[in-house]
DNA sequence: AATGAATGAGCGTTCATTCAT
DNA sequence: CATGAATGAACGCTCATTCAT
């Protein structure tokens, strides 16, 4: 880049111009935009620095993604379709009708996959734009959690004046109490989980209902 | 040594030097600055827009603020302490042994407080390269809210397993559910505290307590 | 976005975007920088100057310079090299073992090296920040006038007492005198020649040597 | 210079705006100029930072020095001036008849003047505008070596082919052997001016007259 | 598909200088 | 004399995007 050009007439260091499958390249630029904006967060990340991570050409970015903003949102839908696996996976572990069982699956589905990647979750989902409120992968959460919650009161384990509300309560709960923990670098799992799943079920129970002995 | 081609037909726009005391001009720049925040964001917001906005030259802006970073630090800082003062108003409104109209104080306060500049609050906390986790400003609120709980607890009113958790819970739930109302344009307070009230009320009970009627 | 408002009644000066020879475009910037820090000096040459008579657009200035430094060290490596090389070619085109001739071709080749650059070497070389002692360039000069000396010397034909202290008295002397005769306007090399070749021979002489007579 | 004007309305710093005689004040921006000059260069040197260091309001300068140049200029008189009288007084401690004892009390009070203020010389010499050609600083140093070397060759010690030509070589040879031992951070000066009286007695003398011998 | 040279609008920040008080 | 708030032109540099090859 400066003015040395020394390797004139001769071989120029090999472009290798290896053509991929678009699913594979999708994913290499995709990997290092997310490891690059969770080191540098996105604005100060540019398409040189993502190109150059992923070992291709700048033209090559924009034949996989329109623009920046775009791999922002892939990583961002990939992200909540990920939780939404994990956290079910989680759930579907526990017994059809022991809803407090379920809850605590979802609690702990729910901070281990916030815990191991909240880094990306941050960027993709903070650092950019300002309309964290209409996300439609939120709402996929949220429906996933409201769904649960639907089932606990039909089944008569719960008794709840909303369940949207209520599903958003524990959502972004469970996200303040953990982002906290991040904070103070505290990472175990075990003791938040177990205060979450107390008072959670204080909340959903009808009333008089004996809220669960915590393991801990 | 800029009097020169100025001598056109038009009278330009006299550049009125006005000096003013300090803190009115850092309040118009701030001002400009939130307004044009709100609504355009703040990266798309630049400090041309700012002083054109707020009547002053460019130079004037860096005489108050050393960069445009600074500008949202402050107006961080002042929605925060405005949040807390608005929200201690309306618990100290309250009996003080009765802790349930203190929670309902809070509730109140805090959605109201927020809904009034949820705006501001959206793009000074979220927009900005701000990890939302070790943020004074929330420490402050949170602070007020464990306070509140503990005076709680002691009296024998509620029963926590850790009154910060729960402090986290009750914030960031409000947030999420006042958001979603946001996003719904539905913006009538009073079912929302309603509804919090309710579950935050069973959530801080001691097991087995009556959990108070709902006003709507 | 930006083909939007474009479709004006005249043609726009089409952008021409021409690829050449990366070699090639880095000699049109340095000599468009070089023509223009000589015309106003280096600090009242702007980025946007240079693009504009080189006739690509900024960006192209930095695809090739990280910085607006960046060029003048460009031409103060480049210029070192042209002038070692003329000293060098009127350096050899004398008798080997013809010390005064040898001398009097470095005088010759300097003196007329630098007339010819001097508004280069002066801007490139002075104008910047720039500490002129350390300076690699000037070493490579000065090495070159070590390596006549001291052929010199082992001939027997000179005798100094210190090679480099002699050279840098050569090096700065010839220098001050020709910025004299500059600054006075007069570019006739040949008198400065004479008479540099017969104070330097002075000084390079064993004691009583008799100095050479001069041509004018 | 942030929003914090927490000593409202009781006493301001007490702005203490103190006379002083104007020559006073003149120095006292000379010198913080001179120091921040030399410290961080005068482009990188602010009319804010200089008022800074020395205590005083910035139109304060604005009565003392018409513009930034200004300063420059005035500091650069005055070192020359400095090193003028500097030399005068080595050279007037020697014998008037004594042309060798006069060259080399030259060659001390140059290196030794030189030497101490190396620093602010380069500053106010070098980084600044480019014409180091025509000073009119330059030309009193110059005009007091002429005067030396014309008296010497009045009275037959010495023999020149031209003695503003000869003056320029010593000024300048001696600048660089100086600028070479600064930059290898070798201050003494003894063998610098033994080898500079060695060579220069042999460039100024006439053909065959013994160069003197060296002390160290 | 892949490349990478070229584009150019745009922005934050600096700072010498002015002038009302 | 002295102050320091106010000015605003100027500039280096960035980087998402385009497109000829």
């Amino acid at each position: 880049m400066n003015a040395s050009a020394n390797l004139s007439t001769e071989r120029r260091s090999r472009p290798r111009r290896r053509t991929l499958p678009a699913e594979m390249r999708t994913d290499d630029l995709m990997a290092s935009a997310a490891a690059l904006f969770v080191a540098k967060g996105i604005e100060a990340t540019t398409i040189d620095d993502i190109v150059a991570r992923a070992g291709v050409a700048k033209g090559t970015f924009y034949h996989y993604f329109a623009t920046k903003t775009d791999v922002v949102l892939a990583l961002r839908e990939r992200f909540s379709q990920d939780f939404v696996r994990s956290v079910s996976v989680a759930i579907e572990a526990c017994p059809v009708t022991d809803f407090t069982a379920r809850l605590s699956g979802w609690i702990h589905g729910a901070v281990q996959a916030y815990l191991a990647n909240f880094k990306l979750h941050d960027v993709v989902f903070h650092d950019f734009s300002h309309s964290h409120r209409q996300s439609k992968e939120k709402d996929a959460v949220i429906a996933q959690l409201v769904a649960l919650l639907e089932a606990g009161q039909a089944a008569g384990a719960w008794s709840l004046p909303d369940t949207r509300m209520t599903a958003l309560i524990l959502f972004d709960g469970m996200h303040g109490v953990v982002d906290d923990a991040i904070a103070r670098e505290s990472r175990d799992p075990q003791p938040l989980c177990d205060i979450l799943l107390q008072l959670f079920s204080r909340m959903l129970s009808v009333d008089g209902t004996i809220s669960p002995r915590v393991s801990g």
